[in-house]
DNA sequence: ACAAAAGTGTTTCTCATACACCCATGT
DNA sequence: ACATGGGTGTATGAGAAACACTTTTGT
């Protein structure tokens, strides 16, 4: 090869990092699935000498955003998106599962800098949460169902959109819903955890079918009984308790049906 | 809110673009399904003022890359895959599918510089395929089943490996697959098409059971005949050609079964 | 005539769904 | 006692795979 390509060493993009994340919640299924928001920060008048920005250009309309920051010179993609988390929501993320959406960065995504986010997809069982307060309003976690659209600032709606459609795509074939269930689940948990991410209906089915459909699993080792009862609340027989055996990134032995 | 985030203006990290570019020859299916690759540049012995440097720190190994570039200030990811084509294969990219697939930046990833590579998956029709002489090495067409893992520099193994899987598994619900195959195609072209890139056990499928899976596809019109027999070669009846009508966008009825 | 590949029809078996019935718990 | 949800077993229907057989081509 006869040229070596050159180019100047002038760094010309600034990285952030955004981080849409995803947790259960006890009660309905229809608001279980939420997503973690933040308030967007106040624009600042004007730049003081030595020139700064903020993170983006202001919006128009704005008024919420996914939690992110921008990334420091040495740091990993996961390293920014965890400090994300406890910089902006005070969420001690060291252990939630955290993987890669994509990355946004078209030329006139800001109007000051080139800025490109790599946004990622965080799930966190919400018995792990802990509450740290932050300095910079407050977190907010809303229902994937009722998300206030038209509150995103910038182009946090395309990604949350993406993150929504990725997570219910992969839910399907792969262990992601048993990072999202508390350590010991019932049928009727995995079940509405499934409904809630993904498909409704599923929530008609007969628990026999459902049953069914796991007990490949349960012989395969993959869910172990515990060998207790849930806890009951009100009336009705309280469900038997199952723990996941498996790695996040295992799949299911068919395609989930639904 | 009471702080607003700032930051310096400076830009920390440079944006470069590398594409895993596949198609699908005829001949025997399990040489098929090719990335293209290109040759590594020479490295260069040292930098002269202006500061200059290469596209990465040299490799220990390197042999073979994917193709890439640096990515201009006013560009897309779009925009610089297709040049990256153009400038690295002498392909014309205009019309081809790309898609983002992830974005690799290790802080050690580069050592002269934080390198931040948005990879890009390409896929063309071989008889689309213009060879424009390219001044820079020549570009190279691999069987991924024979891919030389070790000859690839960089991280570029890595990005190939996700890019192969990703294929792999989005063919099953995806119709990437018409983005491979010529405009008309028979029945045992797509099924051929299918077993290259997913799943070889589907050449051992009679052909009667291809053909009722797809029949739901004809019925609806996504599928059209031509009306007319592929050309005859060597023994044995010539199939029917197809035309896909839909968009690459569009998904199965069903998932595939394989 | 024969081999090889395409296409049609029928059978078999697996599995998702539906349904009927029993068990455990709170009111 | 009864309402509510969990759990077991059986029946039904759709569809994937297996198989037998016909049609079209080249040698």
């Amino acid at each position: 090869m006869a040229l070596a390509e050159r180019s100047t060493l002038t760094p010309t993009a600034i990285l952030a990092v955004d981080v849409v994340l995803f947790t259960l919640r006890p009660g309905a299924f229809e608001r279980a699935w939420q997503v973690l928001l933040v308030e967007l920060p106040d624009p600042v008048p004007a730049p003081q000498p030595p020139l700064e920005i903020l993170r983006y250009a202001q919006s128009d309309i704005g008024g919420r955003v996914l939690p992110g920051v921008l990334m420091n010179g040495d740091e990993t993609f996961d390293g920014a998106a965890r400090r994300a988390l406890a910089a902006k929501a005070g969420i001690d993320g060291q252990d939630l599962y955290l993987e890669q959406l994509a990355t946004f960065g078209s030329p006139t995504r800001d109007s000051r800098a080139r800025v490109v986010s790599v946004a990622h997809i965080g799930l966190v069982r919400s018995d792990e949460l802990t509450a740290t307060p932050v300095e910079v309003g407050a977190p907010w976690w809303c229902p994937v169902n009722a998300v206030p659209w038209d509150e995103l600032a910038y182009d946090h709606g395309t990604i949350l959109r993406e993150a929504i459609n990725r997570v219910k795509g992969k839910v399907r074939y792969a262990w992601l819903l048993f990072k999202l269930l508390p350590p010991v689940f019932t049928m009727s948990e995995l079940r509405a955890a499934y409904a809630a991410v993904r498909d409704p209906d599923v929530m008609r089915l007969s628990t026999s079918n459902v049953r069914k459909l796991f007990q490949g699993m349960i012989d395969h080792g993959m869910l172990v009984p515990v060998g207790e009862r849930a806890p009951a609340r009100g009336r009705g027989r309280p469900g038997e308790l199952f723990r996941f055996n498996g790695s996040v990134s295992g799949t299911w032995p068919r395609e989930l049906p639904w």
